[in-house]
DNA sequence: CGTATTTATCATATTGTCATGAGAAACACA
DNA sequence: TGTGTTTCTCATGACAATATGATAAATACG
């Protein structure tokens, strides 16, 4: 669904929301955190802050912190850097033009689909995700007790 | 969201039941009509044939036709041997597991919409789509003389 | 059998993605 | 000012996806 590159970019910035407080964090510590390429990654990383979503800083007590309030950044904006996600998959046949007026075989059956998976991509923010993973531990780690 | 060669596949094989009366039709002949290159296409029918969904005849006369109803050929059988549609992409973070009880952030928001587009590709057929484009086709071709 | 036609297959080129390594540039701090 | 830290940037390589061209193998038909 998304490239190898788009996904380092998810879970980069995912984890800069999860460690917002304090320092900006640097490559080296996201890279090791999260088993990525070190340079490949600062690569990334740095397209980001070019796009205004991340801000970075060079020299000592310098890396990378979010630009953008993590309840306000959407997966399209730190996804679409890397991978054409409305322009391709649009038309499942690939079809430069393809519209209600001109449809391909798949269009009737297949716009619904890719405007939901567009949807979930621009409306879902980073922020709700953190929610989502902090109920689901929470959950398991509540051993019972909040249930009471 | 899929692959060039399994878009390639995708409309090859509708060409194919769209021309299912008469002869076989040869690789040199979808090739010119969909634009598409030959000699790669060649390669990528092969495999569909060595699937068993589409059948092949050497010679004069020969070329490629399909193998299975196309009311029973469902889109998933065409694009699968060349897209793993269901292994990548179903959890979006990329983790080699990730499910109910072990979800990534994204899972609970992120699993129906990978279901949907799964089922999509498992339940849609040829005969579907050839339908649906009769029907656009007709309704814009049927200059309204049906609607009086 | 001989020939033209068509798929099957191999070798190779091209392109894009993913990744590594080295060094330049900027910065904090002593 | 000097030194170490960190991002920034370039050069390069590995690898898979895409594509081209040549040739072999099979087949219909005269």
């Amino acid at each position: 669904m998304i490239s190898q590159t788009g996904e380092y970019a998810l879970r980069a910035v995912l984890y800069l929301a999860q460690h917002q407080e304090g320092d900006p964090v640097s490559v080296e510590t996201i890279a090791e955190e999260l088993s990525m390429p070190r340079n490949y990654l600062s690569k990334t990383l740095h397209l980001l802050a070019k796009r205004g979503i991340l801000a970075s800083a060079r020299g000592p007590r310098g890396g990378f912190e979010l630009a953008i309030p993590s309840n306000r950044l959407s997966l399209f904006e730190i996804v679409e850097p890397f991978d054409d996600l409305e322009g391709r998959g649009q038309c499942l046949l690939g079809r430069p033009e393809c519209s209600d007026q001109t449809p391909c075989a798949a269009h009737h059956r297949w716009k619904d689909l890719a405007r939901r998976v567009s949807t979930f991509f621009r409306e879902t923010t980073v922020d709700d995700l953190i929610t989502e993973l902090n109920e689901a531990t929470g959950a398991v780690a509540g051993n019972g007790r909040g249930a009471g």
